[in-house]
DNA sequence: GGCAAAATTACAATCGATTGCAATTTTGCC
DNA sequence: GGCAAAATTGCAATCGATTGTAATTTTGCC
């Protein structure tokens, strides 16, 4: 058949218009320097082809990749996957940001199995900066990248000394907030929901402390550390409330999804929310709006969150040190209390 | 201060090693054509200096880009966002079954505004291939771009004669399914809650149609158009549902999200569910499992889907014309019907 | 020691776009 | 018409890695 070849590349469709690569090049880039008429013709030509430049080499010319990169580090379970509607809603809201602002978004989950799991990415020439979501138990190893990665920004706790730049809620105000409002809705026997072994979680539990003591309820409430992914630990949250004696009356859950699974296994063991125990979540997921009762929770304003990000970022890429961002919780009154 | 510049290239670490930028690519490729000494010489180097080649370049030659891009259409409302578990749910396995097969994963949310809105990710030389995540109400703008880009596989409903290639779950039999089951446990009146613009929902009120007719219930059921996203059309339902005379006694909701929206209005007017009005979900996502009542749902097994999705699209890109692949609906059968 | 084969390494073209500077063309004024 | 300035376009180096082929070195045998 005599159908003309495909045009692969800017040589291709500068042969064609009867002109430079560079001309094309810059007709397509509307740059000031190449003649209307010469530039319409050229753009016409690209559209009647079906052509668009190679977005690889220019970036490989331009010193720039286009991309960010979103990390997730899921903590050593090789089977957990990206289903915490926290990470989810935190990711949709990233990927209009980055959007917004012109970039790609690369995501990738990663389990960090060595000290080095974040060079593949900082190294890699792949993307212009990254952003990691949620510190697992990683701290150090951020603040080892940190200090030789500057377009690096975390979503997490923040803590004095730390050399990687955060945004996230003041997590110790938050869970102090979250205890507060459960005793001064009558619980005297609380109990903290989450595995402190994750920077945020524990400064979410130093907060409840912090909130019973100067409430003259000891600081040392029980800890169930149920996992953060849904529906893993009913039997663990069940067998904790099983001893009527021991039972809490109030319950502060570290996450929106810890909250929800702590009231379905409650549902099920006929035990009535609010009226005999009140539960508090963390976070504001739109989810946790459709729980029955709805629920209390410790709004952290994602929106706002994932803006900070793109925005640290963006300022830290241009070469900028910047701190990091601690948001104020809000709490936010349903029906679980 | 006497540092030593920073090795920003292949020719740096080339220069400091003695050799060409040749075998510096071969050995740190693991070429056979290099000396074990001059290889294990030229990998300690490059750790020393924490040197890892840049991949954009190395693309560039090899004329591949280790990216998939995953779009998702998220129909003309602007100011939504990637908030609906199923999207998210999804999304996660992809990014496990990618990472397995080496390829990083470029997110991308589009709003299909005009007809080539997915033309500026086929045609970039950004990704080996593209999955997108739901056609919306887009079937026929992908049939166009799939005539010419092979590369393309589709997370959605199948339908004669398209000439994209899709995965999902048979949702005329789901639909099927879900109104039978229903109809099994005594549901007389019932009504379909969802959009049918989306072609998945609107096989999945076909599904409830043929099932309904079967029955002598008529095939007329009265339709709810729900909106997928959670939280929105909580005063339409209730508005629905405000008649008594008029209300259904079963709710086939064309997803999960949609029926968790429904069990808390209906919870909120006072409905009991089963017992007054039976309620039945669709694609069976781990958020599901904590409604209350907890959810009998039409599920369609996600993970095998990302892996299908993965899967065909290996061969896309590898060359091979694959058709579409349509998995079977499971019914799973919980306590609120 | 000489020679051929094998092993190792070097050279430079290539991927495809960008862009500084040079060459050419066009324009406006005298 | 000639000339200088401005506008337009072309040339080719560049980004950084890969790799086919050539050059060089090493090895083993006679």
């Amino acid at each position: 058949m005599s159908e003309e070849p495909k045009v692969r590349n800017i040589s291709d469709l500068a042969r064609i218009a009867g002109v430079s690569a560079g001309t094309v090049s810059r007709a397509l880039a509307d740059s000031g320097l190449v003649n209307e008429k010469t530039r319409a013709m050229i753009k016409a030509l690209a559209r009647e082809h079906d052509f668009r430049p190679n977005i690889m080499a220019r970036n490989l010319r331009i010193q720039k990749t286009g991309a960010i990169g979103v990390v997730i580090p899921l903590g050593h379970d090789t089977g957990q996957h990206i289903s915490d509607p926290f990470f989810i809603t935190m990711l949709g809201l990233l990927a209009d940001a980055l959007t917004e602002r012109g970039y790609d978004l690369m995501l990738s989950r990663v389990i960090p199995t060595d000290e080095d799991w974040l060079d593949r990415f900082t190294d890699s020439g792949r993307v212009d900066g990254i952003i990691v979501i949620g510190q697992s138990d990683q701290a150090a190893a951020l603040d080892k990248v940190a200090m030789r990665y500057r377009p690096l920004v975390v979503w997490g706790g923040h803590q004095k000394g730390q050399v990687h730049c955060s945004v996230g809620s003041d997590n110790v105000a938050g869970g102090d907030l979250a205890t507060t409002h459960l005793i001064e809705r009558g619980c005297r026997r609380i109990a903290f929901f989450g595995d402190p072994t994750a920077r945020e979680l524990k400064q979410r539990l130093a907060g409840c402390r912090a909130a019973l003591s100067r409430a003259g309820l000891g600081d040392d409430p029980r800890v169930c550390p149920v996992h953060l992914a849904a529906g893993i630990d009913d039997a663990s949250i069940s067998q904790f409330l099983a001893d009527e004696q021991q039972r809490p009356d109030g319950i502060v859950a570290a996450s929106d999804v810890i909250a929800m699974t702590t009231l379905r296994a409650l549902s099920e063991m006929g035990i009535a929310v609010p009226a005999d125990i009140k539960v508090i979540g963390y976070d504001n997921l739109p989810i946790a709006e459709h729980t029955v009762p709805r629920l209390s929770t410790v709004k952290q304003d994602l929106t706002t969150g994932a803006n900070n990000l793109v925005e640290l970022l963006m300022r830290r890429i241009a070469g900028e040190d910047t701190g990091s961002v601690v948001m104020p919780p809000e709490l936010v009154v349903r029906t679980s209390t």
